[in-house]
RNA sequence: CUGCCCGUAGCUCAGCUGGAUAGAGCGCUUGACUACGAAUCAAGAGGUCGCAAGUUCGAAUCUUGCCGGGCAGGCCA
């Protein structure tokens, strides 16, 4: 437990003494949140507490502030002054932060992680691109995004599953065995109509030539839809290995890959349909299937099974989820680009009529990426197969560069790429600034052994050493570590990691700037070398966060 | 026409439960390497928070209406 969230512990006892004494009217009492002050001439920690609990008890806030500061009891608490309408302004006595510093040293290289998550089993599933092409740098945003996401929740104490939903069912997959025969028929001579929905990509030529290469022209010799039923499986094969070779040069790895057709074999699709009609929420009309999501505040009824006897993506997507749910999880997220975001109230109705509370399932959106190059905006179209891959994107800019680029920015924004940022290799690039941070530090430790200097992480240093202002502030960006995970996790929030690394990295700069760490007096050095410990194990710990490297050496 | 997202400094974006003088990076101006990495640091200029009402002691934040941009509105995925 932080200091604010004893401090905040303290508040809510006075307020509560100060109820049950008469001091102040019965009441409901507010949560506590304590802030960081914009100045420091309001001291460490500030809450409006008194402001909020004047509504709900209806009385003068400055009167409650008294009474709560009357009341306080807080060992670190050197004085509590009222400012302005009633704000509660907190001094600590100088000595706190370097309490919070050993405190944060004794955790050891896993500062940072916390309970706030409770053990919650919760699945996420990203990307589940159609196997039918290379990614994209949309894709890439949702890798990235749902990677984090996966590893900041796992930081917050959640019990979080990643999951690849692949659409190895229904007409893209066809369209695929159709678009590799094509190009199969091609490269043998025939001169064939290319499918009008086809896959236009150079990768599809690829896969047919490797066809070729294995086994002849033999296919021409068998039926055209058992050349298809093959060409698809073989197809499929390649197109996944390859989805998951990419995924894992950007650092992105899944626990389960779900196959959609899984549900077809396993009448699981048949099951939950079965099982809406039986609730009253699915009926037949038309020759269709339909589910009555009208029921749960849906635009229109949804078909489920068309006319003509075929599922829609929709009724394997209803058997998904309930297995999902049938899995155990607490909370299921799906990461959506922006062009399904109108299929949230049809899925969230499917789950109510299966008679899941909807807001068990979570879909994030991500906006749009625009790729801009030399000022100009880079167009991408999956269809006709232009446009910038995610793995020509890596081989660009870099692992590291891409991932913190997708990351950085709030999912609902949508995000502007900017390559030849992203590729520089200089102050510009913000991706650097952090990780130049981390490896000065390494280099300050390799200085180190090279000077002879002992250190041990585990011993108690004398850190009451460390006055200067670059110190202090850097411990207390520090000890917000824990607490910025929490929220973080708890909004879906990598961005906010990689803002933190970035200020966390900028404390650090100027930390290093103003004061020697070698060659100043043995016990300053100790102190001082415990700090910028503990700062390398929060850098690293939330670039790793964010999938990026925390270099040695750059 | 309807729904969702966005509109904050020249550019790209943060801004947590409504709170104190609205922040960061880049770019721009000016300084700092004869000691741990200058991919760094220090200082400065730069904003009617799209517009207008409303709620509130208090609004970038909540509500409504407009304006502008993006994405959706299939028995396609």
């Amino acid at each position: 437990m932080n200091v604010k969230e004893r401090l905040a512990g303290a508040i809510a006892r006075a307020a509560a003494a100060a109820v049950s004494d008469g001091a102040l009217p019965q009441g409901a009492l507010p949560e506590v949140f304590l802030e960081v002050p914009p100045e420091k001439s309001f001291g460490d920690y500030a809450t409006n507490f008194a402001m909020q609990a004047a509504r709900t008890l209806k009385a003068n806030p400055r009167k409650i502030a008294e009474a709560v500061v009357g009341r306080i009891e807080f060992p670190w608490l050197d004085r509590a002054e009222i400012a302005g309408p009633g704000f509660i302004n907190f001094f600590l006595k100088p000595d706190w932060l370097h309490e919070l510093l050993q405190e944060i040293l004794d955790a050891g290289p896993a500062y940072g992680n916390t309970q706030s998550g409770g053990r919650q089993k919760v699945q996420i599933e990203f990307v589940s691109a159609n196997p039918t092409g290379p990614l994209h740098v949309g894709h890439g945003r949702g890798a990235a995004f749902g990677s984090a996401l996966a590893n900041l929740m796992s930081a917050a104490g959640y019990d979080i599953q990643k999951e690849f939903y692949i659409n190895d069912a229904g007409n893209q997959i066809d369209n695929l065995a159709a678009s590799v025969e094509a190009r199969y028929l091609e490269l043998l001579g025939q001169t064939v109509e290319f499918p009008e929905d086809g896959y236009h990509g150079k990768d599809i030529i690829d896969t047919a030539q490797r066809i070729i290469d294995n086994s002849g022209s033999r296919y021409l010799l068998v039926s055209p839809a058992e050349r298809r039923e093959i060409f698809k499986q073989i197809a499929l094969e390649e197109k996944l290995a390859a989805l998951k070779e990419d995924l894992e040069s950007f650092g992105v790895t899944f626990d389960v890959w779900f196959s959609e057709r899984s549900l077809f074999a396993d009448d699981a699709v048949a099951a939950a349909c079965a099982q809406l009609r039986e609730k009253g929420f699915a009926y037949d009309k038309d020759g269709a299937f339909w589910l009555r999501s009208t029921a749960f505040g849906d635009d229109k009824d949804r078909v489920i099974i068309r006319d003509n006897g075929v599922p829609t993506y929709f009724a394997s997507d209803i058997a998904y989820h309930d297995n999902k749910f049938r899995r155990g999880f607490a909370k299921v997220i799906n990461i959506w680009g922006a062009d399904h975001h109108g299929y949230i109230p049809r899925m969230k109705a499917a789950m109510a009529a299966l008679g899941y509370d909807p807001e068990r399932l979570e879909v994030l959106i991500l906006q749009m990426v625009s790729l801009y190059q030399g000022g100009e905006l880079v167009k991408m179209s999956k269809r006709t197969g232009q446009g910038v891959t995610l793995s020509e994107l890596i081989e660009e800019v870099g692992r590291d560069a891409a991932r913190y680029f997708f990351i950085m920015r709030s999912l609902d924004s949508q995000l502007d790429f900017d390559l030849d940022l992203a590729k520089s290799h200089s102050n510009e690039n913000p991706v650097y600034y952090v990780q130049y941070a981390h490896a000065r530090i390494a280099s300050i430790f390799r200085q180190m052994a090279e000077a002879g200097v002992a250190f041990d992480s585990s011993a108690k240093a004398d850190l009451s050493c460390l006055t200067s202002a670059w110190e202090l502030d850097l411990i207390r960006k520090i000890g917000d570590y824990p607490e910025e995970i929490a929220a973080a996790a708890r909004d879906r929030a990598p961005h906010r990691i990689a803002r933190y690394a970035h200020e966390l990295a900028g404390l650090f700069h100027s930390f290093y700037n103003g004061c020697r760490v070698l060659g100043v007096e043995p016990e300053l050095t100790t102190a001082r070398l415990a700090l910028v410990t503990a700062s390398q194990r929060v850098l690293r710990h939330s670039l790793g966060i964010l999938g990026v490297d925390a270099p040695e050496k750059m």
